[in-house]
RNA sequence: GGUCGGAUGGCCGAGAGGCGAGGCAAGGGACUGCAAAUCCCUCUACACGGGUUCAAAUCCCGUUCCGACCUCCA
């Protein structure tokens, strides 16, 4: 078996993945601001990286996967007066609808999901470390900041140069050592929420909660911080700075997802091209969502359109489709494998485009061996391609999503189907093809549709969309 | 201005020196009473101009175009 090479943003190669503990893998990734609606440009991240984090689960890794909350910022509070409701009460609402189109997706909840609010503590530890070794400094404002032109590695994950980058627009320099000082904590305004700290009362940086609780859940060196490609500048540079300045050894690898676009362009509110979630599972189901944000390459761009998004979930069902089919001629579930080829294009940075040629591999002889009745064939690929949609989220048989009902109604439902087809079978054995056909077009109607294969007529509720 | 990424067949989308991934669409065929589903075949591309090489979509130089970050961003 190949070993797994993962992409290095801080070294833009792609190496070979070795974790700091062996047998464990570590991870920290940039979750969610909950200030709106999500919309797929999240859930896409979060869908790439719960590929990677399935990956190394089944690649035998004890995976400890961090995921957190950002709930303060200024946004959340702009907002918060907007709907008329306290800060705290947005940021919950958005949570949970956040966690609802994640779970939509079939995302694994992480191992540990915290919030900002809930580690005040650890970040007012980090200052105090930052101020009595000098890397940061509180000028007396209620502010602290992190003293950038101390650092030597500043700016290293990004490639820039400090004095390339353009003048930053704030207006409230005056306590600044250097224009380029970032706040690792902001003073209390009239009105917002503050929490006390040596320095005064205020709210922490966005920067700062990620390297605090990076630290408290993940210690000081961890193998995988990830996030959108967005967050390299200035986020993760800030995280790394304040980090490093503290003594830690922080992130060993760095991985950055791709951008959903529209027209070229990426997804966000202020072009107002934002896809929602919940809008979009209007359209197709969680699984087919899920299907079409992971299938392109988690570093490429993927570009969104209403076609593509129904091409792919046509093509999805005709996978989902072929399973049904296999499990109903073997009688038996399914055993999840993972194929060579599969298993080749995943330890190749997770290069699923790669993979879902195997999967289409094993369709079009799976579907050749349910022809010519080989159930070592169909189980064989049916078992491969059920092992390639669990690393991929995308099992349908996968309790997760939503189950045809297996109840009394749907049984009973089986059986009033097959007695059409009883009907059907009768006309057709007696050349009267206009009654058969009623029956068969008269199913169609109901969204039921019927498919003659070599082992007998099935059924299936074809997919409104 | 600085930094980074991209340009592949009608469309989507991999690859990264030598066997032209895969999918969709289209056309033809098999199967079928007719369909549907399925299978087979066909369609042979790498922005432009130079260069390196026995060999370039892939490496080098230059050009054009597109996008991202430098302000909140997945």
């Amino acid at each position: 078996m190949s070993a797994l090479h993962l992409y290095d943003t801080a070294t833009r190669e792609v190496g070979v993945f070795k974790p700091l503990i062996p047998g464990q893998v570590s991870i920290y990734v940039c979750g969610a601001t909950v200030q709106s609606h999500p919309h797929i440009g999240h859930v896409r991240s979060a869908v790439n990286f719960d590929i990677l984090r399935r990956w190394l689960t089944w690649s035998g890794y004890d995976v400890t996967f961090i995921r957190n909350v950002t709930d303060i910022d200024d946004k959340i509070l702009h907002k918060a007066v907007h709907e008329k409701m306290p800060w705290w009460a947005l940021a919950m609402k958005y949570e949970r609808i956040f966690t609802q189109a994640f779970a939509s997706l079939n995302v694994l909840p992480p191992t540990y999901e915290p919030r900002a609010t809930g580690h005040i503590t650890q970040m007012v530890e980090l200052m105090q470390i930052l101020i009595d070794n000098g890397a940061a400094y509180a000028p007396g404002n209620g502010d602290v900041y992190l003293e950038v032109r101390k650092l030597k590695r500043y700016l290293t994950l990004s490639g820039q140069k400090l004095d390339d980058l353009m003048p930053a627009a704030d207006a409230d320099e005056t306590f600044k050592r250097d224009p380029r000082d970032f706040a690792l904590w902001k003073a209390a305004k009239a009105g917002d929420p503050s929490w006390p700290t040596p320095w005064g009362a205020g709210r922490p940086g966005w920067h700062l909660e990620c390297s605090a609780m990076a630290h408290a859940y993940l210690g000081e060196a961890f193998d995988i911080h990830g996030g959108g490609l967005d967050l390299v500048f200035p986020h993760h540079e800030n995280e790394i700075a304040q980090s490093e300045a503290a003594g830690y050894k922080f992130a060993n690898r760095w991985m950055h997802n791709a951008w959903v676009t529209q027209s070229g362009e990426k997804m966000s509110k202020s072009l107002g091209n934002t896809l929602q979630v919940e809008v979009i599972l209007q359209r197709v189901r969680g699984i087919e969502l899920r299907w079409y944000l992971g299938s392109a390459h988690y570093r490429s761009m993927l570009e969104y359109s209403e076609a593509a998004l129904d091409e792919s979930a046509v093509a999805f069902r005709r996978i989902e489709n072929f399973l049904l089919r296999a499990t109903e001629v073997l009688d038996l579930p399914l055993e999840p494998t993972i194929s060579d080829a599969f298993c080749g294009a995943m330890n190749d940075d997770l290069a699923v485009p790669a993979g879902l040629a195997s999967i289409s591999e094993n369709l079009r002889a799976g579907n050749q061996a349910i022809t010519d009745g080989d159930k070592a064939a169909i189980a064989k690929n049916a078992n491969e391609i059920r092992g390639a949609l669990q690393i991929l989220g995308c099992d349908p048989f996968d309790s997760n999503y939503p189950q045809g009902a297996t109840s009394d109604v749907n049984q009973a439902l089986d059986g009033v189907i097959k007695l059409a087809l009883k009907e059907r079978a009768a006309a057709r054995e007696r050349k009267d093809f206009a009654a058969s056909d009623a029956i068969r077009d008269g199913l169609l109607d109901l969204g039921i549709t019927i498919e003659d294969t070599a082992q007998g007529p099935r059924w299936s509720i074809t997919e409104k969309s």
